[in-house]
DNA sequence: TATATTTACGTAACCAGTTACATAATTAAT
DNA sequence: ATTAATTATGTAACTGGTTACGTAAATATA
């Protein structure tokens, strides 16, 4: 079995059944060295009936970490062995509240040293390694707990993704792409107006050669986002952020936040102390992300644009 | 789930189980990210084959740690899915040679990417805990393999048990359990003969006076094991160990093992060089022990007794 | 060369869990 | 007082594995 030596760590899932079926396949033999007629699957069931206390199936459920079927099936098993007896709870009729019968009971003392000699089989085998096993599981479930697996891998990819964006200078040969990324979402959301024919169109004369700045994003070295930084005539703000647009076939690759942040960079190198932007509350993730690369709303600035029914500045 | 914190390391079999399935549960959704279309289960055996080379069922389920018919089981969903092809060995027609096919290599480039991102998450996980899983992991492995959960729990219960056992010196209030003791197991095997009768009965006169010595093994105050130590006129041995006998019901409890120590032990407080015995080889329980004890087989020294096939000693 | 043993592998039945669903009882909200 | 939502539970069907068993092919042995 040289796979888990080869394969890696992505193959913990298979080798952590493997080791699990190693230590569960033994316990039917364990019980049965002690004289006692239990199924090994009962034993979760049975150990938080010991403690004496009537209780429902999901109560039984919750605190094993099973679901509710599972404690249904175990717990028909066990009446018919005679080891527990249910009882219809009278204030709740939906309730079947089940306890240890005298034979389950009696089987409770007999366990005691199967307990001990177990644990100390288990401390005894602990001993003889270097890392902690079971510590290792209460870990891994608390980190698990707090954030599925699934999430860690998606933040490996987008961060992996994110690598492999490129934040570079407008050239003449991305004004293309410049307009294109624009228009789709203008376009998509609301309708082209004058004022965006002539900055989409003609970028050097409307936005660079006015002091302003636009930057590029590229994955794989194709333009997928693009920002404009442009010089405003206002006693307050010292440039506005527009015409950022980022591909819809290049989302969770965090191009919008890199761009953002490059551009505010930009900005502060310019000298900027404040950066001022207009959009519509229809465009809910533009508007979190402006809010996440440090925005705030502002009211009573006066717009060319239709569409914009909110503003924002980001003091930097 | 407060169980585990109550029940502690006796359930580490039903933890394992849980955190397994905790990892496992995102793995379709983690394939689904990547766009490649693949049932998780299937990935021990994808991983295997796409280093190229055609195999064989069992060679698969070996390097995997898989039984066969899972394999079976497997390989003849991937064939549904067009992701394997088999092809029957010419030169030995048990054999089912399984290989990718052109799609199934296609999905080895796309998954390349999931590899390192999974394994970078595990990493990530990793560095967020004191204690090393994988490694934890591959120590329980290796120490299960070189001996079952089951042997380790034998070896508790038996020092467990052995920590009950007292060995001391013969009372006469000893004498009907040191003669029923050996009457039980001569009986059982051979026939009462008259030394048998004398030294049980009379054990005072025919053994302690003599210059002997007997052990008495007690579990919880009850003697359960006899053994005595035999004064020789013999120019050769000093002491014969005779009259060994253990209670049946007693079995597993290392008595015979203590008894026999504390008695080779008397034997060289006494002065004694070597220590003499006969049995029979139809008792091989007491043969192996004696050996275990340091005893070898010799030959050619007379005895009075029929059932003797068989002459051992240990030199002190 | 005939026969016994071993190996490869598929099928069937089982196992210990799950999810999905239905139903009845209780509780909350209008 | 209805009605809607939630909770407790059982049943059915599924899942990812297992063991048991049968058959055919290959290999070892008398």
């Amino acid at each position: 079995m040289s796979f888990f030596d080869t394969v890696g760590k992505f193959a913990v899932g298979s080798r952590l059944r493997l080791l699990t079926e190693k230590i569960t396949e033994d316990a039917a033999q364990i019980y049965n060295m002690y004289g006692i007629d239990m199924n090994p699957k009962w034993f979760p069931v049975f150990y938080v009936l010991s403690r004496g206390e009537a209780m429902t199936i999901t109560a039984i459920a919750k605190e094993i970490g099973h679901s509710h079927p599972s404690v249904s099936k175990i717990i028909s098993e066990m009446v018919d062995k005679g080891l527990v007896k249910e009882k219809k709870d009278k204030t709740d009729g939906r309730r079947n509240m089940v306890s240890l019968s005298p034979k389950g009971k009696e089987i409770t003392g007999k366990i005691e040293e199967q307990y001990t000699d177990v644990r100390n089989a288990i401390e005894a085998i602990s001993a003889n390694t270097r890392h902690d096993l079971w510590n290792a599981i209460a870990e891994w479930e608390f980190l698990l707990e707090q954030k599925s697996l699934l999430r860690w891998v998606q933040e490996q990819k987008k961060e992996r993704e994110s690598r492999k964006v490129k934040i570079v200078d407008y050239q003449p040969a991305y004004q293309q792409a410049f307009k294109d990324l624009n228009v789709e979402w203008i376009s998509t959301y609301f309708r082209m107006e004058e004022a965006d024919y002539k900055a989409l169109d003609h970028p050097q004369e409307y936005i660079l050669d006015n002091g302003g700045h636009i930057l590029v994003a590229l994955y794989d070295d194709v333009p997928m986002g693009v920002c404009a930084l442009i010089k405003m005539k206002d006693p307050e703000y010292d440039y506005e952020l527009a015409k950022m647009a980022v591909s819809p076939a290049a989302q969770g690759k965090s191009i919008g936040w890199l761009l953002g942040n490059a551009i505010l960079e930009k900005a502060r190198a310019l000298g900027a102390k404040k950066v001022y932007l207009e959009s519509n509350t229809v465009l809910k993730p533009a508007i979190n992300l402006y809010h996440k690369l440090g925005f705030e709303k502002i009211v009573g600035h006066p717009s060319p644009y239709e569409r914009c029914n909110i503003q924002m500045e980001r003091v930097l």
